[in-house]
DNA sequence: TATGAATGAGTCTTCATTCAT
DNA sequence: GATGAATGAAGACTCATTCAT
């Protein structure tokens, strides 16, 4: 029970996240997945658990890619600065480019219950790893100002982001996101400029 | 129907504040906010046109309290420097204060339904507006760049603040809230930093 | 939640029964009782905890008035003897004059799980007191011998009753199961008669 | 299909038998009982036409069994009298030291649905009979009295053998069950003594 | 106004059975 | 013969809302 991989676990998790985009949460009943992914209802329940494990499991293996490809751009740049607009950048572009994903990870998943919750959590973490790790190389460096807290400089840049994606997506996306990338970037810089000795 | 004053009002409102912190969203039932309240289940519909109508209402009426407190203090600060620490401040305060308000609007609220969350942007829609105006006078002061959107700001400002109430709650508010008041503020005063021509 | 009491109360009840005898244990969906019962599914569920509930509750209470009917029987008779016929007698006769409560006790509840049975088992007990009460009687009286254990005695009573009437409805109530009152007593009587020194 | 020998025939039964005594009749899913054989879930069907035909001939080959121990043993007891108590002794003993088959007859297959009910009932059916050979030879004999129906009297020594099996089992066998065998033979050799004319 | 008993729509999950390999 | 992945029907229970009193 519950196999973790196969292409018929790949088709339940992508047409999760299509129907729940398109549905919304409450309207993503385990019928409507199984349909849209051309499988049984009970076929759901070889690769899940139920349908908990469903959500937790989607939200984890789409982080999952997203943290990988941040990751990567990330090592290419060289500086914390640099590395700090790539992940603006790539904050703003995976989600423009994974807009169904965008749009389970901002509005939809919010409404589950606090189980799920605590499994999307999890996985957030990582995020916020990433981000941690960004900003201590700055403080390293000696570009980021080291005397206010890590984990306050995190809730910033993670808020922030996090707002800005949520906004342009329960306003249409009728501007264009990317075109926040520097005017974020540029806010956050001078936030942390190192106070020059 | 739905009589939008009287006592009975203000203690089904309070009734469904304390119920829903207390039980979380997916376990507040009208029954028990109506024992909570000391009424009739059928009373509340005396007062609101539905469930969804109470927690609109509720929480537009709380944020209206938090809206004015914060308006009221900010108006004590001159600069538009020392508006936005007060604006910090109180935002930080009066969720500290306001313990069963702050779980309802940072958790468990946000597992609500499409409808309720747009009754809720709305009421949130005031308070980025105060936001906004505190941004606006430091930019008119000089002090405040004007070449990044105001509403770019903005959202680093909501964001940052609301990331840090919410994880503080998350966290089981086991660090000061309060402590993170100034080195956020530092850091907004810094990102926001008019260039000195 | 769970009042136990009510017209409402007892109209479940009866439709369960009838239910149950008319179309088996396994096809008494809650939806089939409330609807014989005249009310709706989720009225079921303010008067009983849960399906399981309504099955103990209904067989606790035919079970009571069974057990309290043979009380009676039993108070007039003098004799222990005399009692257990009287026993016998109204064993029989209430489940011939009961036919659908027959039904789902010799038949259809011995298909429910561990739980219900559990429950059933609980309302028995009572029942088989009486038996003990007659039997001890009768050894006091000298009467019954009382060389041989009176849970020994009880099983060859109530096993041979039970067999009796689940035969009887098994071979579609085809002869007068009355017929084996007598026979049966004798027997009984017979097996259970003290040495005469 | 449904071939009806073979190892793996036996295998299935075997395993039916042992999955059902250790996890309940509502526990004993197919995919269960193939795994305790040690076979595909499918294989199954190649051996039975389906579940409740499994379970029906599962009980007729085990009551088969019991059935020629039985018969075997009372063939080397002479008189009716000695007839029925080594029926009793071999009943209770046969049930001892076959504790799974026990468990599946006297508790868990009375959960079973109606149709498998129907075909456990053919199966007891010549258990029955033998029961009633040893009485119809005594009445024969002029031991066991002839002015009870035969019927009744395999009533009272079926119920009571097996109520006394049952509620041993269902008191998890803190007692001796082959202490009540001289008891048992006692009562029914009363009960069923001719007059002396 | 106020009550609270009654309503009934809506969904996740299990598991016996099949059939392509 | 043997496999085991896939199927899909079926039912208990919750809770927002109503309405007779």
């Amino acid at each position: 029970m519950a196999k973790k991989t196969g292409e018929k676990y790949q088709a339940i998790i992508e047409a999760a996240v299509k129907v729940i985009a398109e549905h919304g949460y409450h309207n993503a009943q385990v019928s409507k997945i199984a349909k849209e992914a051309n499988v049984a209802d009970g076929t759901i329940y070889l690769y899940f658990k139920n349908k908990e494990d469903l959500l937790i499991s989607l939200f984890h293996q789409k982080m999952g890619e997203w943290i990988m490809v941040t990751k990567e751009a990330i090592e290419q740049a060289k500086t914390a600065p640099e590395k700090l607009l790539t992940l603006i950048h790539t904050h703003f572009y995976h989600l423009s480019t994974h807009l169904n994903f965008a749009y389970v990870t901002q509005v939809e998943m919010r409404q589950s219950n606090p189980r799920i919750r605590e499994g999307v959590r999890r996985s957030v973490k990582s995020y916020l790893n990433l981000i941690d790790e960004v900003i201590e190389l700055g403080m390293k460096e000696g570009v980021f100002r080291s005397d206010i807290q890590l984990f306050t400089i995190r809730k910033m840049v993670f808020g922030t982001l996090d707002e800005a994606v949520t906004a342009w997506l329960m306003n249409d996306r009728k501007y264009e996101l990317m075109n926040q990338v520097i005017p974020i970037h540029t806010l956050f810089i001078n936030g942390l400029k190192a106070d020059k000795q």
